[in-house]
DNA sequence: CCGAATCCTTTTTGATACTG
DNA sequence: CAGTATCAAAAAGGATTCGG
Protein backbone atom coordinates (compact mmCIF):
# COMPACT_ATOMS: atom_id res chain seq x y z
CA UNK A 1 0.00 0.00 0.00
CA UNK A 2 2.06 3.29 -1.17
CA UNK A 3 0.56 6.36 0.80
CA UNK A 4 0.08 8.59 -1.82
CA UNK A 5 0.30 12.49 -0.59
CA UNK A 6 -2.21 14.45 -2.51
CA UNK A 7 -0.69 17.35 -1.55
CA UNK A 8 3.27 17.89 0.23
CA UNK A 9 1.64 20.67 1.96
CA UNK A 10 -0.94 18.59 3.77
CA UNK A 11 1.79 16.88 4.81
CA UNK A 12 3.43 19.53 7.06
CA UNK A 13 0.58 21.12 8.30
CA UNK A 14 -0.21 17.44 9.40
CA UNK A 15 3.07 17.22 11.36
CA UNK A 16 2.36 20.90 13.00
CA UNK A 17 -1.12 19.51 13.74
CA UNK A 18 0.32 16.30 15.14
CA UNK A 19 2.81 18.34 17.42
CA UNK A 20 0.53 20.76 18.58
CA UNK A 21 -1.83 18.27 19.53
CA UNK A 22 0.37 16.17 21.56
CA UNK A 23 -1.06 16.09 25.22
CA UNK A 24 -0.32 19.73 26.34
CA UNK A 25 1.51 21.15 23.62
CA UNK A 26 -1.47 23.48 22.90
CA UNK A 27 -1.28 24.57 26.57
CA UNK A 28 2.34 25.65 26.91
CA UNK A 29 2.00 27.72 23.70
CA UNK A 30 -0.99 29.28 25.37
CA UNK A 31 0.22 29.80 28.62
CA UNK A 32 3.50 31.23 27.05
CA UNK A 33 1.72 33.26 25.07
CA UNK A 34 -0.96 34.69 27.78
CA UNK A 35 2.19 35.36 30.17
CA UNK A 36 4.27 37.80 27.63
CA UNK A 37 7.53 36.34 29.15
CA UNK A 38 9.99 33.28 29.43
CA UNK A 39 8.74 30.69 32.43
CA UNK A 40 10.38 28.09 34.12
CA UNK A 41 9.89 24.49 33.46
CA UNK A 42 8.50 23.75 37.42
CA UNK A 43 5.80 27.51 36.75
CA UNK A 44 4.94 26.11 33.27
CA UNK A 45 4.67 22.02 35.01
CA UNK A 46 2.27 23.78 37.74
CA UNK A 47 -0.40 25.17 35.81
CA UNK A 48 -0.66 22.34 33.31
CA UNK A 49 -0.68 19.86 35.95
CA UNK A 50 1.03 16.73 33.80
CA UNK A 51 3.72 14.72 34.13
CA UNK A 52 7.22 16.00 34.36
CA UNK A 53 8.02 13.30 31.49
CA UNK A 54 5.17 14.30 28.96
CA UNK A 55 6.38 18.47 29.44
CA UNK A 56 9.91 17.57 29.34
CA UNK A 57 9.02 16.17 26.06
CA UNK A 58 6.71 18.92 24.74
CA UNK A 59 9.10 21.57 25.55
CA UNK A 60 11.99 19.55 23.70
CA UNK A 61 9.76 19.13 20.66
CA UNK A 62 8.46 22.75 20.56
CA UNK A 63 12.11 23.59 20.78
CA UNK A 64 13.69 21.66 18.03
CA UNK A 65 10.62 22.74 16.25
CA UNK A 66 11.67 26.34 16.07
CA UNK A 67 8.57 27.41 18.81
CA UNK A 68 10.04 27.58 22.40
CA UNK A 69 13.26 29.15 23.18
CA UNK A 70 15.56 27.61 25.92
CA UNK A 71 17.46 29.86 27.62
CA UNK A 72 20.13 29.16 30.69
CA UNK A 73 20.80 32.34 33.17
CA UNK A 74 23.98 32.39 34.75
CA UNK A 75 22.55 33.37 37.64
CA UNK A 76 23.26 31.55 41.02
CA UNK A 77 21.67 28.73 40.96
CA UNK A 78 21.31 29.18 37.41
CA UNK A 79 18.10 29.69 36.26
CA UNK A 80 16.36 27.44 33.20
CA UNK A 81 13.27 29.81 30.88
CA UNK A 82 11.26 28.81 28.13
CA UNK A 83 9.57 31.11 26.18
CA UNK A 84 8.15 31.50 22.66
CA UNK A 85 9.83 32.96 19.60
CA UNK A 86 9.10 34.98 16.63
CA UNK A 87 7.97 32.47 14.81
CA UNK A 88 5.12 31.07 17.60
CA UNK A 89 4.44 34.31 18.47
CA UNK A 90 2.74 34.91 14.84
CA UNK A 91 1.36 31.64 14.94
CA UNK A 92 -0.33 32.61 18.22
CA UNK A 93 -3.28 34.39 16.32
CA UNK A 94 -4.09 31.15 14.63
CA UNK A 95 -4.61 29.48 17.65
CA UNK A 96 -6.26 32.39 19.59
CA UNK A 97 -9.52 32.51 16.60
CA UNK A 98 -9.70 28.91 17.34
CA UNK A 99 -9.46 29.16 21.42
CA UNK A 100 -12.37 32.37 20.07
CA UNK A 101 -15.02 29.83 18.18
CA UNK A 102 -14.67 26.95 20.50
CA UNK A 103 -15.58 29.88 23.40
CA UNK A 104 -18.08 31.04 21.29
CA UNK A 105 -20.00 28.43 20.00
CA UNK A 106 -19.84 26.81 23.20
CA UNK A 107 -20.09 23.67 20.74
CA UNK A 108 -19.79 20.00 21.77
CA UNK A 109 -16.51 17.85 20.68
CA UNK A 110 -17.85 14.65 20.61
CA UNK A 111 -14.83 11.72 19.78
CA UNK B 1 -6.14 10.64 40.06
CA UNK B 2 -7.70 13.46 39.94
CA UNK B 3 -7.18 15.91 36.76
CA UNK B 4 -7.48 19.57 38.07
CA UNK B 5 -8.14 21.71 35.27
CA UNK B 6 -6.55 25.27 35.64
CA UNK B 7 -8.81 26.63 33.09
CA UNK B 8 -12.18 24.71 31.78
CA UNK B 9 -11.82 26.50 28.41
CA UNK B 10 -8.55 24.88 27.85
CA UNK B 11 -10.04 21.44 28.09
CA UNK B 12 -12.34 22.30 25.49
CA UNK B 13 -10.17 23.90 23.15
CA UNK B 14 -8.06 20.61 23.54
CA UNK B 15 -10.98 18.03 22.39
CA UNK B 16 -11.10 20.19 19.47
CA UNK B 17 -7.52 19.90 18.76
CA UNK B 18 -7.90 16.00 19.93
CA UNK B 19 -10.63 15.77 16.83
CA UNK B 20 -9.01 17.80 14.35
CA UNK B 21 -5.62 16.19 14.95
CA UNK B 22 -6.86 12.38 14.93
CA UNK B 23 -5.42 11.70 11.48
CA UNK B 24 -7.28 13.38 8.70
CA UNK B 25 -9.62 15.07 10.61
CA UNK B 26 -8.10 18.32 8.92
CA UNK B 27 -7.79 16.83 5.22
CA UNK B 28 -11.13 16.16 5.52
CA UNK B 29 -12.11 19.59 6.68
CA UNK B 30 -9.69 21.15 4.29
CA UNK B 31 -11.29 18.68 1.12
CA UNK B 32 -14.09 19.73 1.92
CA UNK B 33 -13.96 23.95 2.38
CA UNK B 34 -11.28 23.86 -0.86
CA UNK B 35 -14.45 21.82 -2.47
CA UNK B 36 -17.32 24.13 -1.27
CA UNK B 37 -20.09 21.38 -1.77
CA UNK B 38 -20.82 17.92 -0.21
CA UNK B 39 -18.89 15.17 -1.14
CA UNK B 40 -19.75 11.15 -1.65
CA UNK B 41 -17.57 9.00 1.29
CA UNK B 42 -15.61 7.17 -2.08
CA UNK B 43 -14.46 10.65 -2.91
CA UNK B 44 -13.09 11.85 0.20
CA UNK B 45 -11.30 8.23 0.44
CA UNK B 46 -9.69 8.90 -2.64
CA UNK B 47 -8.35 11.88 -2.35
CA UNK B 48 -7.18 11.18 1.33
CA UNK B 49 -5.78 7.68 0.53
CA UNK B 50 -5.72 6.42 4.04
CA UNK B 51 -8.31 3.07 5.30
CA UNK B 52 -11.92 3.07 5.55
CA UNK B 53 -11.79 2.77 8.94
CA UNK B 54 -10.22 5.64 9.81
CA UNK B 55 -12.60 7.81 7.29
CA UNK B 56 -15.76 6.78 8.63
CA UNK B 57 -14.77 7.39 12.46
CA UNK B 58 -13.41 10.49 11.44
CA UNK B 59 -16.23 11.44 9.39
CA UNK B 60 -18.85 10.10 12.55
CA UNK B 61 -16.58 12.21 15.06
CA UNK B 62 -16.84 15.77 13.22
CA UNK B 63 -20.99 14.97 12.46
CA UNK B 64 -21.44 14.25 16.31
CA UNK B 65 -19.77 17.10 17.10
CA UNK B 66 -21.39 19.78 14.49
CA UNK B 67 -18.38 20.23 12.27
CA UNK B 68 -19.99 17.52 9.55
CA UNK B 69 -23.24 17.03 8.13
CA UNK B 70 -24.46 13.82 6.52
CA UNK B 71 -27.58 13.94 4.04
CA UNK B 72 -29.19 10.67 2.35
CA UNK B 73 -29.98 11.77 -0.79
CA UNK B 74 -33.07 9.75 -1.83
CA UNK B 75 -31.95 9.06 -5.41
CA UNK B 76 -31.96 5.05 -6.44
CA UNK B 77 -29.63 4.00 -6.12
CA UNK B 78 -29.50 6.38 -2.79
CA UNK B 79 -26.48 8.86 -2.41
CA UNK B 80 -24.52 9.88 0.96
CA UNK B 81 -22.90 12.86 1.13
CA UNK B 82 -20.95 14.71 3.54
CA UNK B 83 -20.61 18.60 3.67
CA UNK B 84 -19.26 20.93 6.41
CA UNK B 85 -22.19 22.64 9.28
CA UNK B 86 -22.30 26.60 9.25
CA UNK B 87 -19.82 26.35 12.11
CA UNK B 88 -17.46 24.27 10.81
CA UNK B 89 -17.01 27.50 8.30
CA UNK B 90 -16.48 29.73 10.25
CA UNK B 91 -13.81 27.81 12.26
CA UNK B 92 -12.06 27.44 8.85
CA UNK B 93 -10.15 30.88 8.54
CA UNK B 94 -8.16 29.99 11.67
CA UNK B 95 -7.22 26.41 9.97
CA UNK B 96 -6.95 28.31 7.06
CA UNK B 97 -4.21 30.77 8.77
CA UNK B 98 -2.03 28.06 10.52
CA UNK B 99 -2.00 26.63 6.97
CA UNK B 100 -0.67 29.67 5.74
CA UNK B 101 1.70 30.42 8.35
CA UNK B 102 3.44 26.67 8.21
CA UNK B 103 3.42 27.16 4.17
CA UNK B 104 5.52 30.83 4.84
CA UNK B 105 7.47 29.97 7.49
CA UNK B 106 9.11 27.10 5.69
CA UNK B 107 9.64 25.88 9.10
CA UNK B 108 10.84 22.40 9.67
CA UNK B 109 8.42 20.57 12.57
CA UNK B 110 10.40 18.08 14.12
CA UNK B 111 8.76 15.34 16.83
C1' DC C 1 -21.19 2.18 -2.58
C1' DC C 2 -21.14 2.97 2.50
C1' DG C 3 -19.81 1.70 6.26
C1' DA C 4 -19.62 -1.39 11.19
C1' DA C 5 -17.11 -5.15 13.80
C1' DT C 6 -13.08 -7.53 14.92
C1' DC C 7 -8.45 -8.15 15.80
C1' DC C 8 -3.76 -6.85 15.71
C1' DT C 9 0.27 -3.50 15.69
C1' DT C 10 2.14 0.86 16.67
C1' DT C 11 2.25 5.05 19.19
C1' DT C 12 1.87 7.78 23.17
C1' DT C 13 1.48 8.57 27.92
C1' DG C 14 2.46 8.37 32.79
C1' DA C 15 4.43 6.45 37.14
C1' DT C 16 8.52 5.70 39.23
C1' DA C 17 13.12 6.14 40.25
C1' DC C 18 17.37 8.40 39.64
C1' DT C 19 21.01 12.25 38.38
C1' DG C 20 23.56 17.23 38.32
C1' DC D 1 15.10 22.83 40.46
C1' DA D 2 15.34 20.63 35.87
C1' DG D 3 15.23 17.16 33.85
C1' DT D 4 16.39 11.61 31.90
C1' DA D 5 15.63 6.44 31.72
C1' DT D 6 12.78 2.66 31.97
C1' DC D 7 8.84 0.17 31.65
C1' DA D 8 3.81 -0.87 31.82
C1' DA D 9 -0.71 0.74 30.40
C1' DA D 10 -3.73 3.06 27.34
C1' DA D 11 -5.04 5.00 22.99
C1' DA D 12 -5.12 5.10 18.13
C1' DG D 13 -4.55 3.41 13.42
C1' DG D 14 -5.04 -0.23 9.85
C1' DA D 15 -6.13 -4.67 7.48
C1' DT D 16 -9.61 -7.67 6.90
C1' DT D 17 -14.15 -9.26 6.76
C1' DC D 18 -18.95 -8.86 6.41
C1' DG D 19 -23.68 -6.67 5.63
C1' DG D 20 -27.36 -3.32 3.79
Amino acid sequence: MIEQDCDPVFARVDKLLALLNKSKSLHILLILNLKGQPMRFSTIKSQINSSSTTIARRLGELERSGLVERKIHPTAPSVVTYGLTEDARHLAPSIQSMYDWIVKRDINIVI
